[in-house]
Parts: structure tokens; C-alpha cells; sequence
RNA sequence: GCCCCCAUCGUCUAGAGGCCCAGGACGCCACCCUUUCAAGGUGGAGAUCACCGGUUCGAAUCCGGUUGGGGGUACCA
């Protein structure tokens, strides 16, 4: 059997859309399953909404997420690899013009000069008469010589290819055999625009041939445009390659997923703390499982666990959940310097927001690591988490300060206990978590303190908040000096017994 | 409207005639662990397999219909 070869086509009209980066992620599954090659394909002859800036968007995605091609552009307004370059659809544009003057020249196609007036009209007379919109043929049958006429005077006339009646089949590689009726696809379709420029549905076709694809996977919104596909490349006399539609990722209301609905830009995962590895493994499993029960999985698992046989026909709603699931799997799994170089950017962030007052370094991050690895659920959360330990100037509110069963007097008393009690063991212990803890829980056991409301207390006060890293290991990170100085700080917010008003 | 596709716990799914009065995961609840929060462990609630009819000794699995949902209907991709 020959090579497989598959693609992904996006349209740099927008930035890379979760769809999209599914799309590519089944066709890079697909060739790495089957030894093929996957290819990546600039779909820009929409030039007024394609941009640079969408390209770069939708190229570093993919990148990001490791979804490497092996031919293509492989940065935005860079040159291309491969041996069917270009691989920009613009670019092919004289290609594209040659092959419809071939269908012209064989009259397998006609320049139809219809005004826009003339078809909305025509489209809103047969959906008054309860028809099927299709082009009404005006123009199919003009001789020669009405076309010259035409053109000489001025008019230049788009490119409509001609639609045989007739029932197109094809075996879809995940639906199995779908039939659809020519009479059903509209009529004769525009090919090239009045402009020249030539639409999606033949540079596809067109691309698609002329880079060999052996196997078309994309999003079930493509079902209905197949049978003109397969139109062209029969009477382009190319060899039809094989067609399989993906189920479409939904809402929660179970539409089409959508910017209006949903998040759909794959740089707003990353900008949120998601890694490759999550993203990845979420969205293969997106319409695809494994037929086992596992589900966490590296790209390099999925490369080898790919089938079309197990992708799903019926949609799938995007879980946010799972994702952020799967996310805290992975990144429990990543290995130091890794986490933290991903952290990076984010503390960056945290700096630049002004939360924190400066950055850690990476050896106390790794020190910090063992702590806050299985606390972060997104990378985005290490702000929350300890953010306080490169706060300068913390003030804890005096009402969170106070545990749930004691009073402000009880909660200052304690905290000024506790403080003398760190500070009077300083040279006898180690600053170590387990070494701190015993006299401080002697401290609670002596004055017939719950040790929970102790340590809550002295938790507020270091770090701001009630939920935290464990208690010892934070004051370790803290530091001996800050640790002393946020609970003298935490007492002097607290108002004295004296100096509450009786009830 | 017309054409096409789809239909298993709230969600993602396993299941390709008997192993299924349906298994796993997320989420939810409880308990354990525990100084808080997580993580982890254990257990639980949650699907008359959309509905109706057929085929069969036997159907979530095959067939037909109904209903529901979705997608497409451009000189967008």
C-alpha cells in the first residue's frame, strides 16, 4: 500500500479554534498511525479577512501543542517545506486559474454573468415556492457568441461548474456509505469568482489532488460539500481520495461550539495555564477513546492508539472540567525544571499585575515544588497558591484572622504566644517543617488550644488566606525574619482584651 | 422549507446478538487520610441503552418507522 497522506487546511481568518487543532490532531494521529504523511495547507484566498497576525496565531498553536507537520509553512509569512510547495493556496492561484480553464475548455464549466440581485432573487422565489435553493441555469446554455457580447461590455463572469444529475456515494471512513442527490447540492456551483480568484470548494480539490492526499479527515460541517468534491475530482480525471467526517465538538446546549458560546481560541487555554499535554490528550479523546479504559495519554501513546474505527459519529460537548482535570494529571507529571520553566511566564504575569513584588528564582521555586505541584489544577493558579511569599508588605484582614470558634483577644494572644515560641526556639531546632511543628503544638496542648485553630490562625497571618500549603512547609518558605514579622504584624492588627468593648 | 448526519448516566465514553437488569472517567455526595487546601484511597447516587414496532430462543447491539437534536443550504472557509 502506498504512503497515507492527510492535512489540515486551516484559514488564517481567525485565530487557531479548538476545532481546528482537533481537526489537525486526528490527521496527525492518523499519519503517525499509519506511517503517512500529514501536511499542513494555508487555505488564504478569503485575502479580505486573512492576516499575518491570524497565520502566526494558528502556526504557533499548532507548534505549542506539538502538532508537528511534515510539509508546509512552518511560521507565519515564512517560506514552505515540502515537495508540493506552495503550500499557500494564494500562491497556487495561477494553478487553480489553469485547471478551470481546462474544465472550461471542455465545457465542464461556464462563466455565468448573473448579477447578485438576479440570484437573491431567484433564491427567494424558490423559498417561496417551498424549493430546494440551487441555481436556476441561466446562464448555462449562453453561446458563445452572448458571452463575448457580455464580455464586451465590460461584464466579467464567474466560473460555474456543471452539475450532472446522478447520485454521488462515497464509503465515509467514519459513517460508512452516505449517498447524496445532485439535485440536491444547489445546482451548478461558482468555482471561480468574476474576480478570477478561485473558491474553496475547487482549490481544495484542486490542492488536494495535486498534493496527493490519500485521505480527506475533517469536521462533519463538510458532509454536504463532498458531493461537489467529488464532482471535481471525477471530472478533473483525479484519483479520489478517501473521505472521513469528524464529529463536530458542541456547546452545552448542544450547537455547534462557538466563540458567542464558548471558548474556542486555543490561545486563551494557553494564556490560562492549560499544558500541550492536557489540551492534547482532551481533545483526542473528544470524539475518539481507545476502546480500553485508559485515558491519560502523551501524544506519543495517541500515535500509537489511533483508529478511525472508534471515532464518534454523534457530536461531543466540550467539558471544561475534564480539560482542567486532565490538566492537574499532567502537570503532576511534569518534572521539575520543566514546571518550572512553564511557571515562568506566569509569575512574570503576577509581577507585572503588581500581586507580587518580585520573582523567585528558579532553586526556590524547585524547593517550593514538592508543596505546590499537586495544588495546581492550572498553571495560572501558582498566584494564588503562594503569591504571599513574594508579597512585601502583607495585611491580613483582622476579621478572616480570627478562627471560627475563638474571639480577637484569644486569636492576638495566640498569635503573640506563638511568636515568642518560634523566636524562643530559634537555635535549639533546625528551620525545618517537622521541627517546628512540636513545639508549637506543645504550645496549643499547654494553653488547651485546638491545634487546627492555632495553626489557623498563624496561617492567616503569614499568608493572607485560610487555605494554603501545609502550615510548616509555608513558614519554611517564608523564612525565619518574615515569619516573625507577619505574626508581630497579625498582633498589632488585632485589638487587645482591654480594648474591647464590653457586650 | 429542502438535503444530509446523529441518538448509551448531567458530560466524555466502553459496548460490534448471549460475558450487560450496561463498565470506566469527569462532575456530585459520603467516609478515610489530615493543621487548612489539594492530591490520594474507599464507597455511593446517577442510563427502563430516545420512543414504537419488527427479526431472533435471545437486542444497547440487526431492520423499519416515529420523535428529538445537529449540520449544510454563498461569487465564506
Amino acid at each position: 500500500m502506498t504512503q497515507t497522506r492527510d492535512r489540515i487546511a486551516p484559514s488564517p481568518t481567525g485565530p487557531l479554534h479548538i476545532g481546528t487543532a482537533r481537526t489537525a490532531l486526528f490527521n496527525y494521529l492518523f499519519a503517525r498511525r499509519t506511517g503517512g504523511a500529514f501536511v499542513l495547507r494555508l487555505e488564504d484566498t478569503d485575502v479580505a479577512r486573512s492576516t499575518v497576525a491570524f497565520e502566526s496565531d494558528i502556526l504557533g498553536g499548532l507548534h505549542w501543542l506539538g502538532i508537528e507537520w511534515d510539509e508546509g509553512p512552518d511560521a507565519a509569512a515564512g517560506p514552505d517545506r515540502g515537495p508540493y510547495a506552495p503550500y499557500r493556496q494564494l500562491q497556487r492561484m495561477a494553478r487553480h486559474q489553469a485547471v478551470a480553464g481546462e474544465l472550461l475548455a471542455g465545457d465542464l464549466a461556464y462563466p455565468c454573468y448573473c448579477t447578485p440581485a438576479e440570484l437573491e432573487a431567484d433564491r427567494k422565489a424558490q423559498e417561496a415556492a417551498h424549493q430546494a435553493p440551487r441555481y436556476v441555469g441561466r446562464c448555462a446554455q449562453l453561446t458563445l457568441e452572448e458571452r463575448a457580447a457580455k464580455e464586451a461590455a465590460g461584464q466579467r463572469g464567474a466560473l460555474r461548474f456543471r452539475v450532472k444529475p446522478g447520485v454521488v456515494t462515497w464509503n465515509d471512513l467514519v459513517r460508512g456509505d452516505i449517498e447524496i442527490d445532485t439535485a440536491n447540492i444547489g445546482g451548478d456551483f461558482v468555482i471561480v469568482r468574476s474576480d478570477g480568484t478561485p473558491l474553496y470548494h475547487f482549490a481544495v480539490v484542486v490542492d488536494d489532488a495535486d498534493m496527493a492526499m490519500t485521505h480527506i479527515i475533517r469536521g462533519e460541517d463538510h458532509i454536504s460539500n463532498t458531493p461537489k468534491h467529488i464532482l471535481l475530482f471525477e471530472a478533473l480525471g483525479f484519483p479520489l481520495p478517501a473521505f472521513g467526517h469528524l464529529p463536530l465538538i458542541l456547546n452545552p446546549d448542544r450547537t455547534k461550539m462557538s466563540k458567542r458560546k464558548s471558548q474556542t481560541a486555543i490561545a486563551d487555554y494557553i494564556a490560562q495555564g492549560f499544558v500541550r499535554e492536557a489540551l492534547v490528550n482532551y481533545l483526542a479523546l473528544l470524539g475518539w477513546s481507545t476502546g480500553t479504559e485508559e485515558e491519560v495519554l502523551s501524544l506519543e501513546e495517541l500515535s500509537g492508539r489511533f483508529d478511525l474505527e472508534h471515532v464518534q459519529k454523534g457530536g461531543a460537548v466540550f467539558d471544561r472540567e475534564r480539560l482542567e482535570w486532565l490538566n492537574g494529571q499532567w502537570i503532576r507529571r511534569l518534572d521539575s525544571d520543566d514546571l518550572i520553566a512553564r511557571l515562568e511566564p506566569f509569575l512574570q504575569r503576577e509581577l507585572d499585575a503588581g500581586r507580587i513584588d518580585r520573582l523567585p528564582d528558579p532553586d526556590e521555586l524547585r524547593a517550593l515544588l514538592p508543596i505546590v505541584q499537586e495544588r495546581l489544577p492550572r498553571l495560572d493558579a501558582i498566584g494564588d497558591l503562594v503569591g504571599f511569599l513574594w508579597v512585601d508588605d502583607l495585611r491580613p484582614d483582622p476579621a478572616v484572622l480570627v478562627p471560627k470558634r475563638w474571639d480577637a483577644a484569644t486569636t492576638r494572644d495566640a498569635l503573640a504566644a506563638a511568636r515568642t515560641t518560634i523566636s524562643d526556639a530559634i537555635g535549639a531546632i533546625d528551620w525545618e517543617a517537622d521541627e517546628l511543628e512540636p513545639p508549637l503544638r506543645a504550645l496549643a496542648e499547654g494553653r488547651g488550644w485546638k491545634a487546627g485553630d492555632l495553626f489557623m490562625a498563624i496561617r492567616v497571618a503569614v499568608t493572607g488566606r485560610t487555605a494554603t500549603p501545609p502550615l510548616f512547609d509555608t513558614l519554611v518558605a517564608l523564612g525565619r525574619d518574615r515569619t516573625l514579622a507577619r505574626l508581630e504584624r497579625a498582633v498589632e492588627l488585632l485589638p487587645a482584651a482591654s480594648e474591647v468593648p464590653a457586650p
